[in-house]
RNA sequence: GUGGUUGUAGCUCAGCUGGUUAGAGUGCUUGAUUGUGGUUCAAGAGGUCGCCGGUUCGAACCCGGUCUUCCACCCCA
């Protein structure tokens, strides 16, 4: 009996026309992560769970796919663990490698145990799929792409500038204009939480403030007096919720509330500083906007933290993200040196292209020049000109049974071929050719001995 | 992981309160056109109504389960 074919849950096939789109994004960030001075790096798609877990928070562990042990696995556990039903307590022991999460975590891996052969500052960036289980949503998949770049064994905020400029600098090509990168700073948040007396509910504090602008100042007010931080400390951290203005008016209202605060204080600091160098640099086509609400990736951020949004309009959560953390590579052994990354999500990146119309027209042209088939005598004629097109560079193809023209030439319409090139029993007799363009409806004879007139002029208009 | 939602022709979707033979548009095939596509006209093919079970004389429609889609949480690219 044949089975009904399927695949996974937030998993997807990709044909030909979407494998282009995405090809355009990925060479367009690996084209800007190259210029920018980052080398390439693959890391396996599964990690040994205990590189994996504990990274990402207990939300994080919970949505990471762990693979079977092999063998007889379930035999080895121990019937204490056994009848205990407790599933992370049997996981542990029928599972010792799960799918990579992310690109960060097994980066920082990948720095300590190459510790000796990397020359720091080191720039890497990486283009890879990742896994998540989690519940798939429009632009939230199972399996989908990060591409990260990310620099170890620089402290300088200089880094940090530049990586908003990678993101201008991709986005700009993309042609994504106005896309919005948000810039925070893990200190400031402490700050804010050492400020107000809640330094023991940082996470708290921040969670619910990430959601200012979902479920508003009420919204997230109500959501930590659940969290157990005072009426008090809520009304001290207040200016924050209604902070607006140019970045600049937002760091000068901050600098005085964090005035006490030392950890907060350099926190304003560093972003004065990107922000500044920023205004003196320039950016194409992204805006940099400070937002004290920004509070993704706590688990290992320590200072600035990025977020991309999608231009207004589009109904998208982030497009890509970053930070910087201290001490990532500490929790394998290794002290003392500070990385910075961001990410680009591709899968997201292409969503948006698509709703807004984005993408250049001639993308999924996978054929330039398509040869009828006559018959055989016109065909083998044929193939030589589509020898000779081809060693040109030209995508051009024969079509490979001599079936009704009509047939042949909706075939090169929904091939979306800009050129078909004829070759009858009239042509072959003079020894020409002729060239409909599929565009303009008009066809132009040439002389079979000299194909270059005609690549000259399929040059001059490509 | 929690709550909801969706699934009917290759694709986009109609389908009344449960009632005979499940429709449209588009695409496909054939012909008008045996050397000219994208427009037009005519004819034709194409369906386990997601899957499994239940209720009923009778189920695309009601009920239960399951898978899938999307949405809100959680979290995140």
């Amino acid at each position: 009996m044949a089975q009904k074919p399927g695949i996974p849950k937030g998993t997807r096939d990709f044909s030909p026309s979407e494998v282009a789109k995405r090809n355009y994004i990925f060479t367009i960030i690996k084209k800007h992560f190259e210029t920018f001075g980052f080398q390439l790096i693959e890391t396996p798609s599964f990690e040994n769970s205990e590189t994996l877990m504990g990274k990402y928070g207990d939300e994080g562990d919970r949505l990471i796919f762990k693979i079977l042990n092999s063998g007889d696995y379930i035999s080895k556990v121990d019937s204490a663990t056994y009848e205990s039903k407790d599933s992370n307590a049997i996981s542990s022991q029928i599972s010792e490698k799960a799918l990579r999460y992310d690109l960060t975590v097994p980066f920082a891996r990948y720095v300590v145990m190459h510790q000796n052969e990397i020359d720091f500052p080191f720039k890497r960036y990486q283009i890879q799929p990742v896994w998540r289980a989690d519940r798939p949503q429009k632009g939230r998949f199972r399996e989908f792409y990060q591409c990260d770049a990310d620099v170890v064994g620089a402290d300088s905020l200089l880094q940090e500038v530049e990586f908003v400029q990678l993101y201008d600098a991709v986005f700009t090509e993309l042609g994504l204009k106005g896309v919005n990168i948000k810039l925070n700073n893990r200190k400031i948040l402490a700050g804010i939480a050492e400020i107000i007396g809640a330094k023991d509910k940082l996470i708290d504090f921040t969670v619910a403030l990430d959601k200012l602008d979902k479920i508003g100042e009420a919204g997230i007010k109500k959501e930590m007096l659940q969290k157990g931080i005072s009426e008090e400390a809520i009304a001290k951290a207040s200016p924050l919720f209604s902070l607006s203005g140019t970045n600049s008016e937002q760091l000068t209202v901050l600098k005085e509330l964090l005035a006490t605060s030392e950890d907060g204080s350099k926190g304003v600091e560093e972003l004065r500083f990107i922000v500044d160098t920023i205004e003196m640099l320039g950016l194409q086509s992204a805006q940099l906007s400070i937002d004290v609400t920004l509070a993704r990736g706590l688990n290992y951020y320590t200072g600035a933290i990025f977020e991309v949004g999608a231009p207004q309009g589009v109904k998208m959560g982030s497009i890509g993200g970053g930070g910087r953390y201290d001490d990532l590579t500490g929790i394998f052994g290794l002290k003392d040196v500070s990385g910075v990354g961001i990410s680009f999500g591709l899968d997201r990146i292409y969503l948006v292209l698509e709703e807004l119309n984005l993408f250049p027209e001639a993308i999924d042209r996978s054929l330039e020049v398509l040869c009828l088939n006559f018959g055989d005598r016109e065909a083998l004629a044929a193939l030589k000109l589509v020898s000779t097109l081809r060693g040109a560079g030209v995508k051009a193809d024969l079509y490979p049974s001599s079936v009704k023209i009509n047939k042949q030439f909706k075939y090169a319409n929904n091939r979306n071929v800009p050129y078909v090139i004829l070759i009858g029993e009239q042509e072959l007799s003079e020894d020409s050719f002729v060239v409909k363009d599929m565009i303009s409806g008009t066809q132009e004879t040439y002389n079979l001995k000299n194909p270059e007139a005609f690549l000259k002029e399929f040059e001059s208009t490509n």
